[in-house]
Formats: C-alpha cells, structure tokens, sequence
DNA sequence: CGCATTTGACCGGCGC
DNA sequence: GCGCCGGTCAAATGCG
C-alpha cells in the first residue's frame, strides 16, 4: 500500500560510486574512460582494481533493485486487486463527479485503474447485459504518455500511423480531445482518441479501440530511435489510481516473445515497471558515466 | 497536385 | 420532444 514508507522509490541506491560521483565530473569521468589506454601500467591496475570493485558494487546494488522492484510489484498486484474487490462490491459508486453519458462510462467502467489497460473488453461479465451494441468486440486501452508540457500537439507516437479525422472540446477537460484512424483505414478498424489529463496536462491520455489487423509498420523506424519526445510517465497520474504508461514504441526492445502479437494488450505489469526502471536508469547521465566507467574497466582487465 | 490536417456542420444517443 | 454532448463527416486549408 503505502510505498514510500517501505520502499525508496527515489533510485537514489548509491549506485553511483562515490569516488566517480564527487571527485569526478562526469567530463573527468569519460576524459579517462578515452585515456585509460594510455597510462602506464601501475596506474592501470590500479584503477582497474578499483573498477572492478565498483563493478562488484554496483551488481549488489543492481541485485537489491530487483529485490525491491519484486517487491513492489507485489504490492502493486495486492493494491490493484483490493481496488479491483472493492469496485466489483462498489460498482454504482464511480468517480462521476459530471455525470457521464452510459456508453462512456460503460466503456471506461474498468479503466479507473489505468493500468492493465488491457480492459479487455467492456463486454466482460457486469457490462454486456446493458447495451446490445455494446457486444461489438472493441478493445479498449487507455494509455498514458509524458510529454512536454509545452508541446501542444496531441501527438503520441506510438509507432503505428494515423489520420487525424476530428477534433472536439469535451465538457468535462478543457484541453481539446483529438480522433484517430489508424492510416490503413478502413481495412484496420482501429482509432484512438488523444487528450491532456485534466490532473496533469504535461500527460496525454490515448484512449485506443480495437485492435490493428496489420502488423506494426515501424518496426523499422523504431529501431532507429523514432521514440523522441514521448517519455514515459512513471508514477501515479493525479492520486485516485496507480498508472502506468504503455510506451509502444519499446514494444520492439522489451521482448521478443511478445513482439510477435503487435497488439493493443497492454504487457503485464511487471514488464512495463521493469522498462519504466530501465529508462529511469539510462536517462540518469551520472549512471551513464558509472557505467561507461565499469566497463571501460571491465575491458582492461579483460586485456 | 496530392495528401494530411483543420474545423464547423451534422448525426445519433441519452437525460430531462 | 427538445437540448446537450460526444463522435464523425467533409469541405476548406495548408504543406511538401
């Protein structure tokens, strides 16, 4: 339940050598990772010895993050269970400040969660007695997306294409929602709808319908780095329901086990906390120079 | 010139 | 039946 109390999410693990991290800039620090090549030898054991000191270090701190990462995982399934328990006895009492038109809020009935996004359906168990239209099989994802707060296009790439076809102020958010069709319409019957978070408007919010009869058509722009400007966003979206933000454009890199089905299933969780945790770590530059420091050290011992 | 985007009009569902 | 609202259409516009 309560995180912070038990776990620091805040990363700080001292994963950043102290003698890196304070004596050396990270300037200083890739000036020797190029020069290491040309000390004397002394020197170089010496600090090889220490890299790989480091190196032992920094494996414990990697082992202890993935120790809490599973333990936090726990807790999130537990939290998310106990939500999912509570709205099954709850089910009349949702968040509806504005009341919402039924088909909305049938659609969204299982999205409160945010998560999982996968709702799989509005057509499970409680839902499809209401509304016989309701039976045509859309999948219903919504997916968060960290952007620049400054950035006011409703852009969230994905991967796939689309055409924008619409554009409406909603009542309920004064940011304007925008409708897509993915571009291989009307053979791929999948659209998504893009709008700021009323809690946060640096998050879009896409909401996608259906699912791509087609496979992924960038999978090779993906690979060269065609994911800028969309960061994930970790972390909870306002403070009704944990998040979490379905980066497509990963989907590529996470697994190749997955990567098969290019479908609008959201992963499990665990994967995309995992993810969330990897790009938290590459984007940190300071452990980016530890890194280039231990293995520049792992090279030269290894010579 | 062709394609994508914009934007006001229109449609249909829902609540009163 | 009427008005509100979300969603879609399609003509106008912009851009390469």
């Amino acid at each position: 339940m309560d995180y912070s109390s038990r776990i620091n999410t805040s990363l700080d693990l001292n994963i950043i050598p102290l003698r890196l991290h304070q004596e050396l800039p990270k300037k200083e620090v890739e000036h020797n990772f190029f020069s290491l090549g040309l000390k004397k030898s002394s020197v170089k054991e010496q600090s090889s010895g220490a890299l790989v000191e480091e190196l032992k270090r920094v494996s414990a701190e990697n082992k202890k993050l993935s120790e809490m990462l599973t333990e936090m995982c726990e807790n999130y399934n537990a939290l998310r269970n106990n939500l999912m328990e509570y709205m099954r006895k709850n089910p009349e009492k949702e968040l509806s400040s504005s009341k919402k038109r039924k088909s909305e809020s049938s659609n969204n009935n299982s999205t409160p969660m945010g998560i999982n996004g996968n709702s799989e359906s509005s057509s499970t168990d409680e839902e499809s007695c209401k509304k016989p239209k309701e039976e045509i099989k859309t999948t219903v994802s919504r997916v968060y997306v960290r952007t620049e707060a400054s950035d006011t296009s409703l852009i969230v790439k994905d991967g796939y294409q689309w055409r924008k076809y619409g554009q409406k102020v909603t009542r309920d958010n004064p940011s304007p929602r925008a409708y897509f069709k993915c571009s291989f319409a009307p053979s791929c019957p999948v659209k998504k709808k893009v709008q700021r978070s009323v809690d946060d408007q640096s998050v879009l919010v896409a909401t996608y319908e259906g699912e791509h009869n087609h496979p992924h058509p960038s999978q090779m722009e993906v690979t060269t780095g065609s994911n800028r400007g969309v960061a994930p966003c970790s972390g909870s979206l306002g403070s009704s329901a944990p998040t979490v933000t379905l980066d497509w454009t990963k989907s590529k890199s996470s697994s190749d086990s997955k990567n098969a089905t290019p479908k609008i299933d959201a992963p499990e969780v665990p994967q995309v906390l995992v993810e969330q945790m990897a790009t938290s770590l590459t984007k940190d530059p300071n452990f980016r120079a530890a890194l280039v420091a231990a293995i520049s050290g792992k090279m030269l011992h290894n010579n």
